[in-house]
DNA sequence: CATATAGTTCAAGCCGTTTTGAACTGCATG
DNA sequence: CATGCAGTTCAAAACGGCTTGAACTATATG
């Protein structure tokens, strides 16, 4: 499924990378950190978005280590960020010839793996919602003491959750057909 | 501009209702809790969206006190939640003349006001994005060492948040018509 | 198979946000 | 103008999510 495959890797032709301290320069500190925020306003973690950043701003598969030294972030930090970001299929885990530790690069644009999590993970949660809501109006249909205009203002309470559901599907909808394009765009300097 | 206004107030009619312990009927806690989830969704304080549904689902001005009562808040909070809340104009505050007390009916539904806060807060933070993005590729085109691939990355990143916002916008746009008749909606059970 | 290095796991710590509650201010009433 | 209740403020506590780092497991290499 996740291919393993051997790619070139930039480091192997500076011996010095493996010494000196993981320093960004100042313009990918900036950009790194950017997508850091845009990532987190979708819902994930600041530093999952900078890792993908930082592998496809240098567009060379780096190793774990490289990772935590470059964005100081710790070992354990590392391999759980990796991890989720494999999962989503935005990096790539790859295995070098010579080296032996794996190495990882970006696979493809972010917002692709947002759609996807988001598509799962707050449909449900939305659902849940108007699942509680539809509940709350048996439960009060149910109690006599329920007056008609409290039955309604639950029904407008769903139809609240309703219009959000239904926003959101727009929402992600939109974001496909409007960002089209970058299927191709995040993959053409590759 | 908040209009204090004098209203029917149904806790009057059961002395009771000052005494008993807070206690919610299951349904309004189902209900109230929902709200709650769907405004945390939003990016508010899930007790902002149970205040709000209380006051909603009972229809009926309540003190502080009672707020505090039937949601569990402490006496600070509800005077906090309550502040936001009239601040963005979901809730009214209204003084009745035999009560020395305040009371607090909800006022219109909660995505005017989700949308309201989203367009200010939501969009500043993007364009703050974006920013960071022309700055870092203005610094790293000044920079000697940056390869002419590595410029178009940051460009690729700047479409990235650049589609972001796009998407935020219809979103918001979307939102507003589709929740269009919900201005209705909302007022005329009052 | 021994050793070294890479990679994973998870309890504990850290940090930002929300909530609490006690002290305080303001206001109505006798 | 004294009393008591309503309402506000804010420092401290509680909470929740993220990160760390030490212990552990897996894997490559001689």
């Amino acid at each position: 499924m996740k291919g393993y495959l051997w790619e070139n890797t930039a480091s192997n032709d500076d011996p010095q990378k493996l010494l000196r301290p993981g320093k960004l320069l100042r313009w990918e500190t900036v950009a790194v950190d950017a997508v850091g925020n845009v990532i987190e306003f979708w819902g994930f973690k600041r530093n999952q978005g900078r890792v993908w950043a930082l592998l496809y701003l240098r567009d060379v598969a780096l190793t774990a280590a490289e990772i935590e030294r470059e964005l100081e972030l710790s070992k354990g930090g590392v391999s759980m960020l990796t991890r989720d970001l494999e999962q989503w299929g935005v990096i790539l885990r790859v295995r070098t010839p010579g080296d032996s530790a794996w190495r990882y690069r970006a696979e493809t644009d972010l917002l692709q793996m947002a759609r996807r999590v988001i598509e799962q993970r707050e449909f449900s949660f939305i659902s849940r919602i108007r699942a509680d809501l539809e509940e709350a109006r048996k439960l009060a249909a149910a109690d006599g003491k329920t007056t008609r205009a409290q039955l309604e203002r639950i029904e407008r309470m769903e139809t609240l959750a309703e219009a959000t559901e239904k926003a959101l599907k727009l929402f992600l909808k939109t974001s496909r057909l409007d960002v089209g394009g970058m299927f191709g765009v995040f993959r053409s300097t590759r």
